[in-house]
DNA sequence: GGAACAGTCTCTCTGTAGGT
DNA sequence: ACCTACAGAGAGACTGTTCC
């Protein structure tokens, strides 16, 4: 099997001999300038040029509103400041609650018990100290050897508000310059968030890490991608279309909406004229996107660790709940699972796609619970919702296996077994019918009234 | 005592959706 | 456009229990 396009970068960050040419990530018609001008310019710590253009104090990149230089050894750095004060507003939420996110079990809870890791079995709360929520913005999404992170960014909660740094690559020769300060910046004690970071973000730096000898730290941190939280929460959402984009929770969860941001596909497009022309205007919608894209992600998070908190005593109303069960599921919190997906499956104002799904959690996790009779009532509630094909299928299955086994109720179990046998799909499915209802006749013919083998 | 069964776990496969 | 984590389904292995 071929490998990914990922890997093949990796290869070649590995195989390629030390990043002598700054130049070597650098998308073809832009550096050949770049390489003219380096030939004579100073170089770093390690020997590798510095682009000359970010050098100087009023280098491109500067004339952002915020916008600081910041000194490293491997060259010049832009840096750009802001600081979303803890009473502005943020749809319906206040930034102040982005401050409230706490690491403790919730939120180990929410990143699918992946924080703590096997190393550090009680790493949390005593382990990493600060929670810094992580966006990138790149020169494309199939990019190739040409794809750059342009723009890191980072949000953290302050004692002032939510402060964004936002680590700006004024042209491609300054990458070094940039991974140095972003690793510079988050050093080793903190715990990452992000927005499908684990497929996007987090292995972009990896490669460019490889590709310029400057290995990142954002990919050892602990990580939360908020990402797959939210889909567990608010993939069953009522609203129409299910999407879990960021874009479409930040509306319908935060209550934001956005008026002339700039669309995610026009971000390349404005950061290769940017470099082209040093025309620095064009970034300020890019870097206000990525700010707000932090801040979001924070409200985001804040908001599901309350849910997550919350939650445990009293579900929340709505699809949430389901979504809420999936995550105490997953995370072995059984009793306030229980309570969730039965508040999920009872609640008449919701859908009957969403009830059955609950219903069926709810049966099998109390019969994973060996809590067999409620297990029981809950495959009826199934039924009772009606359905796909399978769904009542795995129900009357259930349903027998429980008569015929555990109260030894014979006559019920093959009525089940009958109406399962209607229902199954497949010569298999078929079969496994058959062997349980010519079982039960003969029971049935011998008048085998049998106790039950296992009770609640 | 061997066969049958229920339940759980793991693995594989497929489809979906998210990032710029 | 490209890559990948995840969910869900199905198959098979395994363990423990009961049937005959």
């Amino acid at each position: 099997m071929a490998s990914s396009s990922l890997s093949r970068l990796r290869e070649i960050a590995r195989g390629s001999g030390p990043a002598t040419d700054a130049g070597n990530a650098t998308p073809g018609e832009v550096s050949k300038s770049f390489r003219r001008e380096l030939s004579y310019e100073p170089v770093d710590d390690d020997g590798l040029p510095i682009d000359p253009r970010i050098a100087r104090p009023d280098g491109p990149g500067v004339g952002l509103a915020g916008a600081r230089m910041e000194t490293t050894a491997h060259g010049p750095c832009v840096v750009v400041d802001h600081l979303f004060e803890g009473d502005r507003s943020h749809g319906r939420v206040r930034v102040h609650e982005c401050g409230a996110v706490r690491l403790d079990d919730t939120l180990d809870l929410l990143a699918g018990r992946c924080l703590r890791g096997a190393a550090a079995p009680d790493a949390l709360p005593l382990g990493p100290t600060r929670l810094v929520y992580f966006d990138l913005e790149t020169t494309g999404l199939s990019g190739g050897a040409g794809m750059v992170a342009f723009l890191a960014g980072v949000g953290e909660w302050t004692a002032d508000g939510f402060r964004t740094t936002q680590f700006l690559l004024p042209s491609f020769a300054a990458e070094r310059a940039l991974l140095h300060a972003l690793n510079a910046y988050l050093g080793d004690d903190a715990v990452l968030v992000t927005y499908n970071g684990r497929t996007f973000d987090v292995p972009v730096m990896e490669v460019r890490g490889e590709m310029q000898r400057v290995p990142q730290v954002v990919c050892s941190l602990p990580h939360l991608d908020m990402l797959h939280a939210a889909r567990r929460l608010w993939r069953m959402s009522e609203e129409g279309d299910r999407s879990c984009r960021l874009t479409h929770l930040e509306e319908s969860v935060l209550g934001v909406g956005r008026v002339g941001d700039v669309g995610g596909f026009e971000i390349p497009a404005r950061y290769f004229q940017f470099v082209r022309g040093g025309n620095a205007a064009l970034l300020e919608p890019v870097l206000l996107h990525n700010r707000l894209d932090l801040l979001s992600l924070a409200a985001l998070t804040a908001h599901a660790q309350r849910l997550v908190c919350e939650g445990r005593e009293v579900p929340p109303g709505g699809s949430t709940a389901f979504g809420l069960g999936v995550i105490y599921d997953r995370g072995g919190w059984v009793e306030p699972a229980l309570k969730c997906y039965r508040s999920a499956a009872e609640d008449h104002w919701q859908t009957r796609d969403l009830r059955r799904a609950a219903a069926r959690s709810l049966a099998r996790l109390l019969r994973r619970q060996r809590r067999f009779e409620e297990a029981a009532a809950a495959w009826r509630l199934v039924l009772q919702l009606g359905g796909r094909p399978q769904l009542l299928r795995e129900a009357r299955e259930a349903l027998a296996i429980h008569h015929e086994h555990r109260v030894g109720q014979l006559e019920e179990a093959r009525r089940h077994a009958v109406a399962g046998a209607e229902q199954a799909i497949g010569r298999g499915e078929r079969e496994q019918f058959s062997r349980r209802l010519a079982r039960l006749e003969r029971k049935l013919a011998r008048g085998a009234v049998r106790p039950a083998l296992w009770t609640d």
